[in-house]
DNA sequence: ATCCTGACTTACCAGTAGGTAAGCATCAAG
DNA sequence: CTTGATGCTTACCTACTGGTAAGTCAGGAT
């Protein structure tokens, strides 16, 4: 039997909870052993005990949060039939990010990405890749079924999804307004519905 | 006379110069004034000389390339006449940044933004303010010429244009692909243009 | 020749960074 | 009732952080 600990539930997953959110409001360069470990009311040497140094937390940090994008991901083509409403379900898990005034976590890491671990750049990258993989076969679907209208490849136009997404969503922060993001998202993806 | 001390041109400059492309490259949370010194071959006490703290260094660092890109704005102005070229060059504004193997310094510190002294806070929101008054201006003139056509207000365009444009960037500095970001960027701008 | 000023350097400082070694409490299994 | 693993804490370490005080040294003005 795993055992628990002495606190509720999970050290190791409320430590992910709390360095999550101060990756995604702060940085991984903007955050220390010492900030976590103040907000756990537990020591840096148990922080230790869990991920033995700060790459592998922030390692473990990306694969949680890119399985549970892809878990989401999963969801929506679930739910969701139509191309261009799995574009708006899409841009809704940005939204909903923004909305606990947090940005993407690896919309951050790419803007600390020089700095990272290799192991961190290698599983940010592949966040990036597995979303290009999904938003591609949306599209490529859409446009077979003609509910989805663009010129060019496939790949070109998930890669600007994303790369716009990210972006209005570190400028929508900084102004702490909700709107600004919305209003490139809706453009964003009704631009690429059918007339 | 200013006396230009010991080193060929401008200490403050190369300061300026240095620091810059370590926050394009790495954050403002991701140097130190030892490695800029380390750099720039003087010692960090010089750096403090020139800028009292970090504070003050980076709202320099700011206000120099807000100003650069402003000038370089006003050169498009000039050069150019129609719309839909003006924002062509503005893309291509990116591009030069981004063919150095940087970021926007703005961009950057967009992600580090809560991090920030609160002065280069102001000094960041007004970048995207500058950005976006002149991106609202290009649009509302092409739209009022008939060579763009878009619908919805004018600055959602220009934030649209900005978050897109930075966030595009980021991403594909991490894929090292220049390509990556010309996609995107063409999209953009070709989007807007008139049928 | 002297003094002043600007542009530094040397030599510090306290605080924080990430990280470690060793010990201790709790519990489950033997 | 010991043994052993798990999940920590206490105490510590070294390197580095941004920052400062005091001194040095070249050149220009007086």
């Amino acid at each position: 039997m795993a055992m628990r600990g002495r606190r509720g539930g999970g050290t190791a997953t409320e430590i992910l909870d709390v360095t999550e959110r101060l990756v995604q409001t702060r940085g991984f360069n903007g955050f220390s052993y010492a900030d976590a470990a103040a907000e756990l009311a537990i020591t840096k040497a148990a922080l230790h005990y869990h991920f033995p140094g700060k790459a592998e937390l922030g390692e473990a940090l990306v694969v949680r949060y890119a399985a549970r994008f892809a878990a989401a991901l999963a969801q929506v083509d679930e739910e969701v039939a139509e191309a261009p409403r799995k574009l708006e379900a899409y841009a809704r898990l940005y939204l909903d990010v923004l909305r606990r005034d947090r940005v993407c976590l690896c919309g951050m890491l790419a803007a600390e990405y020089q700095t990272l671990p290799e192991t961190m750049q290698a599983a940010v990258s592949r966040f990036f890749d597995e979303n290009e993989a999904w938003l591609t076969a949306v599209l490529d679907d859409g446009r077979r079924a003609g509910t989805l209208a663009f010129a060019g490849s496939t790949s070109d136009v998930a890669r600007m999804i994303i790369g716009s997404l990210e972006g209005a969503m570190l400028v929508a922060r900084l102004y702490g307004d909700l709107g600004r993001f919305e209003a490139t998202a809706e453009r964003i993806v009704v631009g690429l519905a059918a007339p």
